[in-house]
Order: C-alpha cells, then sequence, then structure tokens
DNA sequence: AATGTTTGTTCCGTGACACGGAACGACGCA
DNA sequence: TGCGTCGTTCCGTGTCACGGAACAAACATT
C-alpha cells in the first residue's frame, strides 16, 4: 500500500501536476476506486491539494519536508554564497546540481528578470552527458561510472545533444585536463554553458554553471567566474561539511 | 499504514534528522518493529536514507518532489529576480515567506558569505506574531484571521518577543498604514527585520524581507528597497501567477 | 571478565482493513 | 434521448499489516 501511494505521488513528477483522478489512473495504472482512496488519505495528509476540486497536484507539506532533507540542504546552504557572487560577476544563470545515479539533479538556479526558459528547474533531473554540469560530474567521478555512461545509448534532448560515445569521452579527457565542461545546444537550443566541478574530500560531489544565450557567450570571461566560484565552495566544504 | 508512515517522516521535522531507529520509535510513539518495517519500506522508495548503517534521515526523492509542489514553485520562481535585487541593494539576508495557517513559512532566504544563524530555513515555519514576514502578511490578511491570532496566547522565540495583543495590535494597525512591518530581536536575539507584503488580486500571498544584525539596522535605507521589491513582485504577479 | 542494558532485527499467528469489481448518479456532448 | 466518461460509494473477500515475543549484538557499568 505504501508502495501504491508512492506510485501516485511519483506519477506527479516531473510537472508537479494538477491531473485529474482519471488521468492518475491511468499514469500509474492503478484502479480508480484504489487511486480515489489513497488520493484522498494523501490530501488529508496535506502531501497532496485539490484544485477547482476535481484535479491534484502536489501539496505543500512536501515542499516543506522536501526542504529538509540534510544532504542536500547542507550543500545548497554552503554553495549559495558562492552561486551569488558567480551570478553578480555574470548576471547569468547559475546551476548548482549533483550526481543521481547516471542524472544530474539540480539543487539551486538563480537567474534575473531575464530567465531564459531552461528544464534545469530544481528538483529536476537531466541526463549527465547532455548538461554542463553532468559533464563536469561525469568527468570527475571514477572510471567506472564513465564507462557504464559510454556504453549504454547516450540519450539526447536536442540535435546538438552529444550521441557518439567517442566525442562525449573526448569531451570528458578535456575537462579532466582544464577542470571546465563546455555544453553547446546540448539540452536547450540555443543556450550554451560553462561548469566546473566542486571537490570535497578528492571526489566531485556537485558542479556549478553558468548558462548563457549562445549569442552572448564568451568563455574567456566566464571560465576565470566559473571556477573561482567552484574553486571556493570546494575550500569551504574542506572544512566540513 | 500511509498515516504510519506519514508519522514517521514527520517526525524529521525540523531537523531532518538523523535519528536511530530508538529514537523514531519514541517520537512517533509507534512500537519498534513497526517502526523498522515502515522506515526500510521507505528506505527502498527513497523517502529516508541511511547513514552510517544505523540511522536514518530525509532522502533525496522527497527533496526533488517537494521542488515540484506548484504553488511554492511558482511564486518562488516569480520572487527570485526581486529578491536578487533586493539582496544586492542591501547585501543583507533576504526572505521571502507566505502564511500556513497562522504560521509563516519560509520559501526562500538568501544570503552572502556572512550569514546570519538564523532559524528561517527554508521550509521551516515559525510563528506569525514573531517575524518581520508574519507580521506584514498578518496585517493584510482580514480581520477574522487577526482577531483568531490575538485571541490566542502568543507564542514567543526571545524575551523581545510580542507577548501582549494590545501592542501587537498597534503594530499591525501601522504596518497596514505604511505597508511596512518591522520586528526587532523578536524571533532572534540581536537580530532586527524590515519586512514589505505582496499583494496579487488585494490579498497578501506572500511577504519579503530583510534581516540584519540590531548594530547596523538602518531603516530609512532598507525600507525602500524592501518596498520596491514587494511591489515589483506584487505588479508582476498581477500578470497572472 | 562478568553482568546488565539497550540496541537493531527476525519470526509468526492473528485480525483488521486494504482491495477493486460493480453499481451509482452527475455531467458533457452529439 | 442516448451514450460516454466522470467522480464517488458500497461491500464481500482475502491479504498483508500488525506488534508481542524472542533473539543476538553492541555497549555500558561494575
Amino acid at each position: 500500500m505504501l508502495d501504491k501511494a508512492a506510485l501516485i505521488v511519483e506519477s506527479f513528477r516531473p510537472t508537479g501536476g494538477p491531473y485529474r483522478l482519471a488521468e492518475l489512473a491511468q499514469r500509474t495504472g492503478l484502479p480508480k476506486p484504489t487511486v480515489h482512496r489513497l488520493a484522498a488519505d494523501l490530501v488529508r495528509l496535506g502531501w497532496l491539494e485539490r484544485t477547482d476540486g476535481a484535479r491534484y497536484r502536489l501539496g505543500g507539506r512536501l515542499f516543506e519536508l522536501g526542504s529538509l532533507v540534510p544532504r542536500r540542504r547542507d550543500l545548497r546552504e554552503a554553495a549559495l554564497p558562492f552561486l551569488q557572487d558567480l551570478f553578480e560577476a555574470t548576471r547569468e544563470t547559475v546551476h548548482l546540481g549533483v550526481r543521481e545515479g547516471l542524472e544530474v539533479v539540480y539543487l539551486e538556479r538563480i537567474h534575473g528578470h531575464d530567465a531564459l526558459q531552461l528544464p534545469s528547474h530544481i528538483g529536476h533531473s537531466l541526463p549527465l552527458s547532455c548538461t554542463g554540469v553532468g559533464k563536469a560530474l561525469l568527468a570527475f567521478c571514477g572510471t567506472e561510472l564513465t564507462e557504464e555512461v559510454l556504453a549504454r545509448p547516450l540519450p539526447s534532448l536536442t540535435a546538438h545533444s552529444l550521441t557518439d560515445p567517442a566525442r562525449l569521452r573526448m569531451a570528458l579527457e578535456k575537462t579532466q585536463v582544464s577542470g571546465l565542461a563546455y555544453e553547446e545546444q546540448e539540452a536547450v537550443p540555443g543556450v550554451s554553458c560553462i561548469a566546473a566541478p566542486v571537490f570535497a574530500g578528492g571526489d566531485a560531489v556537485a558542479a556549478i554553471s553558468v548558462a548563457v544565450p549562445r549569442a552572448r557567450f564568451r568563455p574567456a570571461q566566464l571560465a576565470p567566474a566559473v571556477r573561482t566560484a567552484a574553486l571556493g565552495l570546494s575550500r569551504m566544504l574542506r572544512g566540513g561539511i
């Protein structure tokens, strides 16, 4: 029964809803009365909410609980000042992401009034190979993981996404040398990105990136800023997270 | 059974853990074998995690789900640029909060390297009457709610917290006139705060505040910045959130 | 070393309650 | 008026959640 409830809640990814009862039944594959009963329980617990009387969406209690997750909260808290610095220096969209399995999960995204339309929402996950943050993490996460990613078919989000393992391997090697990962229109058309890994105890535990409209992408000016932020956070984490 | 699982998860508030099995059994009032079984299920679902083999804490999946909650995500996303402006203008700790029942829940907190030690973590809730954000919300949330708060005994976080209903009522009236709420060491000793409500369709849906060490609290300089941010966000929300 | 205490874990018989097919009324549409 | 789909309720069946009891391991105390 817990599994069924979790199935319902997870079926709200990645949009958060709202969905109708029949939609939920279809998305989860559960019988309609079962969804009805469990959804009512979840609403009572505050994990789901009802909108306009007929639709369900994720509830506020879930936000409050999710914000407390120590492994996320502590890293985000430590990183925020450095992300602020990076944003002020570049005035472009700044990301903080970590690896979760074979995907990158975004912990924070900072932007100004001219926000880019990006799929990298907080809590959202994207393939490692398609994003700057992902490539920075992948390049410093050990050989076995790299090989696992290279062995599988590479997912693609745009026509520019790297689908050739050889090219990805070469890009990762460059990143290992330079400490910087580049991404050009591989996640979103028209948007380029430069990222740097954050280290804590030898392992890359996170990565910081700046996403920029392709038209004004100036790597020579962004690279030092991104690297500075990542190194600063790494030094802070060495003091124990 | 869902209730028991929710009880376990909620028992991690407000710290997020980690807790041992016996602690969880005590916090929830559930028998030890029951907690053991349910916690194992929750770990399997990613809602809890095990640290050092013997302790439980909130899990990463919960963070990802919580970040998707539409009611929170949309407001946070819309507010972020204005919070950035406010932070850059003041270089002090900036808050965004909403009302949830008789408490304020913080949706965002932005700070620099010299972060204040505050209880106002994201997702955390505090009494309306003890915080700047809370007073700004309370002053523009309708009479019946104000009276309900004034009727109950006022909670206090510090020796400076307002516990006299008459004084709180007077403070709220001043806020209704000026559009600004003040708080001095009522939530944290040594920290003052100034806040302004955010309107959408006549109701105050949120509030923005700046928290400052008492020593350098200059209301005359902070007030215009906070008001500007709140009004800017209000105008943006009028375009439909 | 010996003892007592608390821990996390496993087992299993019992019974409560989750389950979902079937049926219902309400609504939108043609 | 008839049809399809919606959300909701009912209820008999069978399952699986439940937690007391027992266990071994780790720790604390003497």
